[in-house]
DNA sequence: TGCCTATTTGGCATTATAGCCAAATAGTCA
DNA sequence: TGACTATTTGGCTATAATGCCAAATAGGCA
């Protein structure tokens, strides 16, 4: 790999990085139904507000949100709605998965491609 | 957050945190032209076979991709296609963060929401 | 069988991430 | 101004991820 591409993936890698965490996968969903404040979050999530704030802050560096600040609040959300679209696809990958496992219990080898086709799919 | 819910953004955060690496993003991409055993890749990656091994296998944990041992080697394929929509977004991501930083150089507030739809785009 | 090749795995050191508390910052309002 | 609220940040510890080497495994072939 040579450096232009390495940096390519890495900078890739970066965006998919700030989405790896449970609790910012569902901000990211949170704030597809629209903008919310860090004490909303909080609240939803049940974790200390420090722990959201990082979240947030993690997701902002990403350039995933945005915020504005109106009074005490911050109010975050979603830059790029295309995100979303993570969903669907993970989704058809837990759906493989489990079907996997139902299947072929214990087999190495997997030889299925899959197709996500079904529903909701973009692909 | 209830358990349910946790649980399901953990299953999902599972299967991006397989992703969240540069050298498995490249994986990924190399494996949408088609199969490629360990050797191939770890000439196109340029680190240690075991370490392209390793990445290899959290992908199949993930079951992002799937595997077929023919004689000596190893042949590894992406199981779910519609995983390469992710690079379509995360390129809308990145021109945003490029876009931004050109133009808000050092601001606080990130307004605007954006459409990745200009081009390759499903969301 | 014995040797060779391709790949995986154990073990270890290094680095990155997560989450909490406490302290700092910034805006509001009496 | 001073008290109060919402949020961010510093500092710390605990846990997870990465990458390498060396050893183990598994198939092929003389």
């Amino acid at each position: 790999m040579n450096q232009q591409t390495l940096s390519l993936f890495e900078d890739r890698a970066a965006i998919v990085k700030a989405l790896a965490h449970p609790t910012r996968l569902f901000i990211v969903d949170e704030l597809a139904k629209g903008e919310r404040c860090v004490c909303d979050l909080r609240e939803e999530i049940g974790a200390d507000m420090s722990t959201v704030s990082r979240h947030l802050s993690v997701l902002k560096k990403a350039g995933i949100v945005g915020d504005t600040k109106r009074g005490l609040q911050v109010f975050y959300r979603l830059r790029v709605p295309c995100i979303l679209n993570f969903f669907t696809c993970i989704e058809a990958v837990l759906r493989e998965n489990a079907q996997r496992h139902q299947w072929h219990m214990g087999e190495t080898d997997t030889v299925s491609t899959v197709s996500c086709s079904a529903k909701n799919c973009t692909s």
